[in-house]
Order: C-alpha cells, then sequence, then structure tokens
DNA sequence: TTGAAAGCGCTAACAG
DNA sequence: CTGTTAGCGCTTTCAA
C-alpha cells in the first residue's frame, strides 16, 4: 500500500531539490515553468499531496477554523453551519467542531482544546464566552467573532441580526393587527438575543402607549416554552392574551402545538403567534409561523469576512460588530393588518 | 501578550530537560513524583499547552476525525452530529466538517482534502463514496466508516438501521390496520436506505400476497416529495392511496403537509402516512408521525467504536457492519390495528 | 530560479 | 527515571 508520500519522494523522482517541491505547493512561490511540470508530474504519479499539518506547523496557519457551538435542536443553526462551512471550505479553510453542551464551566475547557489544535480563528455560536477565556484567545493572536451574540468588551466581534429593531417592528405588526392583549414568551435570559428582543419588543409596545399583557420565560427549550404557554394560556379567556410573540422559532412550535393541541385554541383566531429567526419549519405549512428572519447567508458572510480579515491582515483589521435587517415574513400565524406586506417576495 | 508557550520553556523554568516536560504531558509516559510537580507548576504558571498539531507530526496521530455530509436540512443528521461530537470530543477526538453539497465530482476533492489534514478516521453521512477514493482512504491507512448508508466492497465499515426489517414491520402494520391501497414515496434511489427500506416495504406486502398501489419518486427532497404528493394523491378518490410510506421523515413532513394543506385531506382519516427516522420533528404534534426510530445514539455509538477499534488496534480491527433494529413508534398519523403498541414507551 | 540548511514544537528511541 | 539525540514533513532564509 501507499502510505504517506513525501515532498522528498517527489523531489527524488522529479530529479530536483525537495525545496523545489515545495514551490512548486506553496501559492505565492516562484519556479520555472520546466521545474513546475517536472514536479507535477512526478506528484501525479506518486499521488503526493502536500501534509496540512506539517505546513501549519512551519508557517504557523493550521487553515483550521474551530467552531463552539452549544446545541443543534434549534434548526437556524444547522443551516448555518452548514453555509458556514461551505463558504469557508470555498476559501480554504474548514471547520473544526466543538460541542459545548454539556457543564457550564465546560466552555472555558472547549476554547482551551480549540486553541491546542492551532486554530487560525474561532466562531461562536449560542454561547457567551467568560473575559478570561476571550483575553487567552487575544493573547494568543486567535480572532473571536461571535455569531448571533452581542459580546461585551472592547475589540471583540461579532454578528447579529438586529434584534432590537426586529422585536420592535413586531410589535408595531401585533398592534396594528388590532391585538389588545399582548404577550411575550421569552428565551434565555443570558442571551443577548433575548434581552435585545424583549426590548425592542416592549419599546414598540410603550410607544403606542401599551404595555406587555403576560410575559413567561421559555429558556429557548422546546419543553420549557410549552410549559411557558400553558401557564399563559390555561387562563379564562378575559385574560388570555389575543397575541404573543415567542422569542425564537424554535420555542414557537412548541408553542404552536401547546396552543393548538393542548388547550384547543385556534392560531391565528384565537392568537396570534410570532417568532424570530425564520428557521426552516417556520416555512413548513403546519406551522406558516410569521416570524422576522435571520438572513443565515448574509450573517455567515459577514462573519467569514470578518474571521478572513482578521487572519489576512491581523494590523489592518479592526473588530467588526454587525447588525443586520432582519426582514418580516407574513405568513398565516397572525392577522395581517391592513397596509402591510412582506419586505420581498418570500414565501 | 503571551504568544505561543513552548514545552522548551517550561523545561528551563522547572529546571528539567524539554523531553521530560514532554512526559509529563504524554498519557502513558514514566515520570517521577517530583518532576510531574515541577513541570505542572511551571507549565500552569507559563499557561502552557502541547501543540496538538507538533504531536501529530510525529505521532502520526493527529486525533482529528473528518465527516464527510452532504446536508443538514434532514434533521436526523444534526442530531447525529451532536451526539457524534460529544462522544468523539470524551474520547480526545475532535471532528473535522466537510460539506460535500455542491458538485457531484465534488466529493472526491473533499476526501482528497480531508486526507490532507492527516485525519484519523473518516465518517460520511448521506454520502457514497468512489470505490476509487476508498482506496486511496485505505492505501493511506486511514479506516472510513460509513454513517447510515450500507457501502459495497470487502473491507469496508458501514452503520445503519435494519432498514428492510424496518420497511417489512411497516407494511405489516399498514396491513394490519385494513389499508387496501398502500402506496410508497422512494427516496433518492442511488442511496442504499432508500432501497432497502422500500425492499423491506415490498417483501411485506408480497407476503400477505399484496402489492404497492403507487409509486412515486421524492429523492429526500422536500419539493420533490411534494410533487410526488400531489401526482399521487391529487386524483379521483378511488385511484387514491389509502395509506403511504413516505421513504423518510424529511420527506413525510412535506407529503403531510401537501396532503392536508394542499389537497384537503385528513390525516389519518383519509390516509394514513408512516416515515422512517424518527427525526425530532416527527414527535412535534403538528406530525405526530408514526415512524420507525432510527437509534441515532446507537447507531454513533457504533460508529465510533468501529473507528475507535481501527484506529487504536489497527491490526485486530475488522470491518465492522451493523444494522441496528429501528423500534416502530407508534403515534397518530397512521391508525392504529389492534394488538399493536409502541415497542418501548416512547412519545 | 534553485539547492542547502535551519528549524516549527513535539515524541520516541537510546543510553545512562 | 532522565537527558541526549533524531527526526515527523514542510516552509523559508540564504547563497549561489
Amino acid at each position: 500500500m501507499a502510505e504517506k508520500v513525501t515532498s522528498l519522494q517527489v523531489a527524488e523522482r522529479a530529479g530536483v531539490s525537495q525545496s523545489a517541491v515545495s514551490r512548486v505547493f506553496t501559492p505565492g512561490a516562484s519556479a520555472s515553468k520546466k521545474t513546475v511540470e517536472k514536479v507535477r508530474k512526478a506528484a501525479e504519479e506518486l499521488g503526493y499531496r502536500p501534509n496540512v499539518l506539517a505546513r501549519a506547523m512551519v508557517s504557523g496557519k493550521s487553515r483550521i477554523i474551530g467552531l463552539v457551538v452549544a446545541y443543534l435542536d434549534n434548526y437556524f443553526y444547522p443551516e448555518a453551519l452548514e453555509i458556514l462551512s461551505n463558504e469557508l471550505q470555498e476559501k480554504g479553510y474548514h471547520v473544526l467542531v466543538f460541542m459545548a453542551s454539556q457543564t457550564a464551566g465546560n466552555i472555558d475547557t472547549v476554547v482551551e482544546e480549540i486553541l491546542d489544535y492551532q486554530v487560525d480563528g474561532i466562531v461562536t455560536a449560542s454561547v457567551a464566552l467568560s473575559s478570561d477565556i476571550s483575553q487567552r484567545c487575544q493573547a494568543a493572536g486567535v480572532p473571536v467573532v461571535h455569531f448571533n451574540r452581542v459580546q461585551e468588551g472592547a475589540g471583540v466581534s461579532y454578528v447579529t441580526s438586529d434584534n432590537f429593531a426586529g422585536g420592535k417592528e413586531l410589535a408595531e405588526f401585533l398592534i396594528d393587527g388590532g391585538h389588545q392583549r399582548i404577550a411575550y414568551i421569552a428565551g434565555w435570559e443570558g442571551a443577548s438575543t433575548q434581552r435585545d428582543r424583549e426590548a425592542g419588543f416592549r419599546k414598540g409596545l410603550q410607544q403606542a402607549g401599551r404595555d406587555l399583557f403576560a410575559r413567561e420565560v421559555g429558556n429557548f427549550q422546546t419543553e420549557t416554552a410549552r410549559d411557558a404557554a400553558r401557564r399563559m394560556f390555561d387562563v379564562p379567556v378575559e385574560r388570555r392574551p389575543d397575541a404573543v410573540f415567542v422569542a425564537n422559532d424554535h420555542m414557537a412550535f412548541a408553542v404552536m402545538d401547546e396552543l393548538r393541541f393542548g388547550l384547543g385554541l385556534k392560531v391565528p383566531e384565537d392568537v396570534s403567534v410570532v417568532g424570530f429567526d425564520d428557521a426552516p419549519p417556520a416555512s413548513w405549512r403546519a406551522y406558516d409561523l410569521t416570524t422576522m428572519r435571520q438572513r443565515a447567508n448574509l450573517m455567515v458572510a459577514e462573519t467569514v469576512d470578518a474571521l478572513l480579515s482578521h487572519i489576512e491582515t491581523p494590523a489592518s483589521a479592526t473588530p467588526k460588530q454587525s447588525a443586520i435587517h432582519a426582514p418580516l415574513i407574513l405568513r398565516g400565524s397572525a392577522r395581517v393588518p391592513e397596509g402591510w406586506a412582506n419586505d420581498k417576495g418570500t414565501t
């Protein structure tokens, strides 16, 4: 069997030095046409391919991006992961996955492990880093960008939707729809997405002289959200909200199920439900959820941008903090007021 | 800023040789209590952690597992990925993701790229390898295990559900339920899962002296499945199936939506629908899909097992080919015949 | 443009 | 048990 073919073997076969071979396979290097030809031929015959790890050792660039993610059952994340991986692959990078589920302190451990791989950059999704560990990355010269989370601190890069504006628009939409008892089911209170969406939502209500009619916490989890819905809606009709903003789609699905099948309510006739993310199932007709679209492709593009500019031009790179506009996607889970239409032609 | 701390620096500070430091951080190595202590202390103070890449170079073990996956929108895969990553992480390995979506020949390219990283093993999901590339892995001494796909060829490892038995049980279940016009919506015909599920299903029908009433191809894709459903069900009532097995849950969701919202049919009153995978949304009440559960945790455990035994004992390791029993999960999308009950207490 | 030589940070014999 | 000595496969000066 073939086993590893080294550049030295290729060199011998091509009748050139080992460094010549290296040059041929190094993007910005110089070699005569003749050499290139000989080397390529020999390499082909031997089935030679450069060892990325060896290259990483000497060049200091591993072309590996570490991804820290806590869960994949919010289907916004698999979607983003797929796009991210594809995009990076195109630029010659690859994604090393680190699940940060389990324990709490666990996540610091995980980042240490990432660093051990000499990754060129880190993107975090659905998790927050301790400032301690953030500094460790900084010290190691490894850029970090937070995906879908605002992270405090100087020099931190992150990419999110404009959650505040999104929450606000949702409030206006619901008010315009003639809803009188508008409620909110919150996500995990430690998350910036939760915080900003709620703040925006409250702001929108307040501007119309309204207040939240009810509020429960769903923690971004299916079961907890279901319980929240029950507490909120299993009450006498006069205390029952006629509209609810659920902080993300993942919870909204569970809430809709509970409303319809647990409590026998009709959506949107009895209650309007709106979510946030536009996770793929939101467009499934069983849910047909009106929601704010987080544009995964745009968000990922910005993330990759920020990452690569830090990696490839560490000097001039400045921390990037973007909040991408999230368009409202009108579907059937909420009454649509006169004069509202989709921002763009969409499902 | 700290920058890289090397074992040499630790050695100097601890007053020992560099190799002593290495030993302290190498699992199966020997060092006196005193040395260990001194080294650990120095390392701690300096914030030293071994460079995995350098270790990989000399040891030949990168502790990286390459994962090739084509898509993540069948939600069985994110679930599996999460489990896989967690399980490997526990054993000191990590997952490097390679999306093999785009082009067709693309997948060979992708595997080449994987090999460049000197991965210790490869798991493929939702893709097939050309025998060419399979051999290249073999030659490179990199074990491959196919997840959720049977792959022909000697010495190939794979882990699947018992798709044939599952298909067969579904046929029996539907027949027992008194269904008269039983149809099938196929997945991508190149997939072993598709092939085996259909074969089993047909076998079950045949044993009862029955035949498929209708068949369409959904290709494992949402839109295609929806079209298939329309072709199959948008017909005069006497030509309309009263039960359909959709080759996987991902398609089944689209089919159910089309039946209910596109054609105004009732599930299961007008049509019973069953799927395969028990992807998480199958238990969402909007679908409440009767399906065969692919036990992701078991499948992953077997995969990891096979992989690690090949990596850690290349000599004694024999190709593992397992077909794990898939239990029938009874829910509300299909009439339940007398005498049928869930294999296990489940949702 | 090319080859020789010096490492990247680490593990693994090999003596002691 | 410990230090010394070779490299792993590659990129990168440095002279030629």
